[in-house]
DNA sequence: TGCTAATTTCATTTTTTTTTGAAAGCTTTG
DNA sequence: CAAAGCTTTCAAAAAAAAATGAAATTAGCA
């Protein structure tokens, strides 16, 4: 049996819903493609983020005419960012979405998922470079050694201040 | 008359520098797509990056195996976020570029150039979504006052805390 | 000023990323 | 335990982004 999604609230009433969960959709299209996400997450996103209900699949599918399979890999990214939970509906076998709005707690995810791990790598890659550095030239030794200087502190710094960053937010 | 480009010092020596020519190539390739840029914007700064010697666009294009249109565009960014500058060579009437390596600088400038106006963007949509508010439904003004109210929080904390970071950073 | 080298622009091509949708894989329930 | 519903996966298509290179423009020199 097939489940019929009662409309809830806020959709029956009014054009001005619809054109605050237009703004809000293209709002966090942008904020996220800044983060470089594609379109999809973000509309998504955008259209939990004013739903009052948690919203299944199938609806987010047909609200935003996205496809299941961009739908399904949409909502694995925001989960793995925890910006969107499940939340267990009674009697419906479907998931149903909410968004997460911690902004806070988002960010900090996100700096732990998409940053962290590049930094790591430039750390490697500048071992690789020190052990590189031409050996023959000693004035030119300084020069590589200054430049080299300043990966290690610019990528130390990141790899501090980024994740302490979430915590200076006030929101 | 065409300038024959005396070879640089660094050119003539070693594998080791090419070595290291490519570690910084790549890493500033991944630095650079980290903040959305494209490859060849990370490709030619990373090769300023560790050269000594001023380099014009056409052993650019020679050395990176690039084309003039992408070279140029890319030198065009890269100016843009003064990321690079052009340096006067007597006699010789190309440009010739060196890479600017005070990172705190270029951190402000890619504030400055690429994420401020979009906050501002931003901020306009919440006014938008302000004079939108759903009014039918007293309970449901509440809850989407709430949210907009963290839109509003995430947006100014944003452009407050994002260009103060470049301060921050010490090195 | 006219000539030539250097650079920029931009329509086209190539590459990369994202989306689609059908098939496969789970999971619940009758 | 079988059938139906929901979700994921993935090869192919579509869309978006980046690179190319030739033509147009600009700038320096003689």
């Amino acid at each position: 049996m097939a489940y019929s999604t009662p409309k809830p609230v806020q959709q029956k009433n009014s054009i001005s819903f619809k054109e605050l969960e237009i703004e809000s959709i293209d709002f966090f299209v942008r904020m996220m493609s800044m983060l470089g996400m594609p379109k999809s997450v973000g509309e998504i996103y955008g259209l939990l983020y004013f739903s009052r209900d948690p919203i299944p699949m199938d609806q987010i599918v047909k609200r935003l005419r996205i496809s299941l399979g961009t739908a399904s890999q949409g909502l694995k990214t925001l989960r793995s960012l925890k910006a969107v939970r499940t939340s267990y509906m009674p009697g419906d076998r479907r998931d149903h979405y909410i968004a997460e709005t911690e902004f806070r707690r988002l960010f900090a995810n996100f700096i732990k998922e998409e940053i962290t791990p590049h930094m790591e790598s430039a750390k490697e890659r500048i071992e690789r470079m020190e052990s590189v550095i031409p050996s023959t030239d000693h004035h030119a030794d300084e020069f590589y050694q200054i430049r080299i200087e300043k990966l290690k502190k610019l990528t130390k710094a990141s790899s501090r201040l980024l994740p302490a960053l979430a915590g200076l937010l006030k929101f």
